[in-house]
DNA sequence: GCGTGTGAAGCTTTTCACAGCA
DNA sequence: TGCTGTGAAAAGCTTCACACGC
């Protein structure tokens, strides 16, 4: 347990895969629901069942970050939580601002496990001058052009982008001016931003057209 | 090009990493933009700067299907376009049934190059009486209790679940004993269907914890 | 005994680099 | 000449299988 005390940071061992990182998500949500039915701990075996994934990659992934189990008996249910909150950085309260308040936007602002889960939406804008001004799950709608702004009055850390393709960039280009550290972009479009602004897109287009070639084939 | 002929499916040389078949999504919807901008062909290094990909896997993921381009020149943006519709299987209007009328299953009926884009929403379900009855995006909202029925009599192929997580696996369990063939689903949660049934599932927490383990590194 | 942690093997995916064709 | 298509090498990721410690 030598790689992660505490808020610091010794470097793991090992590079550790982004497909691990992913994976650690959903072990945390798991975990969150083998607390609440009161499992003390669990096995990889049965993490994997949970999951969809493999023991061993289960095994493998955590051992990236320390010895968390205990041989013979599994991992213990509320310190693995804790221990993989403190990895994903999910234990920070990290502020953020959402841009584009439609039905994308205000699905994710109501998403469980996301706003009040180590995520804290602290601002929300829109162009649109129908819904500037009312407000959504808590927060009042508030003109885009008030973004740069924002970001930097409110400490904000992360935007999440669910405009239409063709407003991303500038939205983009602002909140980076101002300071941003990461992105989160739904819109279907390549954005630019420097190297030191990290940026992770979601295309919903994928999944499904993924799913109409294993139909197709 | 002796792997692609209609509607049939010999088998391509050499099996294609679904990696692959996921950035074949993309490297559609950016030949949508340049076909609306009259770029009449583009090479690999060009798709490759308007996707965030490299040139050498642009190629090479082409050359799973077919050798689509000219040498000197590039690949002809409509007809790969055509291609791809073809490979990806959107060119067969996919019918498709929602359950979960919330914001996010809002959001994917308004979805740009989705409904109308290879895919038709044909149905929509909810359990909540409030919006039973109302219409969304043109189509009128069903209750969910007639999910299994309108299955089998509208011919679904494939249904999208955006219920909340303790809903979708009863959800499911009805599409699947009505004969559904894919399901994409939403729900934070660990989903069983037969092996027989394509099964994709998108986490809209995956990525936004990735970002906080890249800020928090 | 049981289940973790991990070298080593195996497989998948990416990258390199260039022959070959328009 | 310019850019594709592709062997071969490299890198990345998963799986195997078992030593080790509770």
């Amino acid at each position: 347990m030598r790689s992660l005390d505490g808020m610091d940071d010794s470097i793991p061992r090992r590079p550790v895969p982004p497909t691990t990182v992913r994976r650690l998500s959903t072990y945390y949500r798991v975990l969150g629901t083998l607390q609440s039915n009161g499992q003390p701990s669990v096995s990889s075996e049965t993490l994997a069942s949970l999951t969809g994934f493999t023991a061993a990659q289960v095994r493998r992934d955590l051992a990236y970050f320390g010895s968390f189990g205990k041989r013979g008996v599994g991992y213990d249910v509320s310190s693995l939580q804790e221990q993989l909150a403190a990895i994903l950085g999910i234990d920070r309260g990290w502020r953020i601002g959402l841009v584009g308040v439609g039905n994308l936007g205000r699905a994710l602002m109501a998403y469980p496990g996301f706003n009040n889960q180590g995520f804290d939406v602290v601002a929300a804008f829109d162009s649109e001058g129908s819904v500037i001004g009312s407000t959504v799950n808590g927060q009042r709608v508030r003109p885009v052009g008030e973004l740069e702004d924002a970001v930097h009055d409110e400490r904000i850390d992360m935007v999440i982008v669910t405009v239409p393709a063709a407003a991303a960039q500038q939205v983009v280009d602002q909140a980076v001016a101002a300071g941003v550290r990461a992105i989160l972009n739904f819109a279907p479009t390549q954005l630019r931003v420097p190297s030191q602004v990290q940026l992770s897109n979601v295309d919903l287009a994928v999944e499904v057209e993924y799913l109409s070639y294993s139909l197709a084939e």
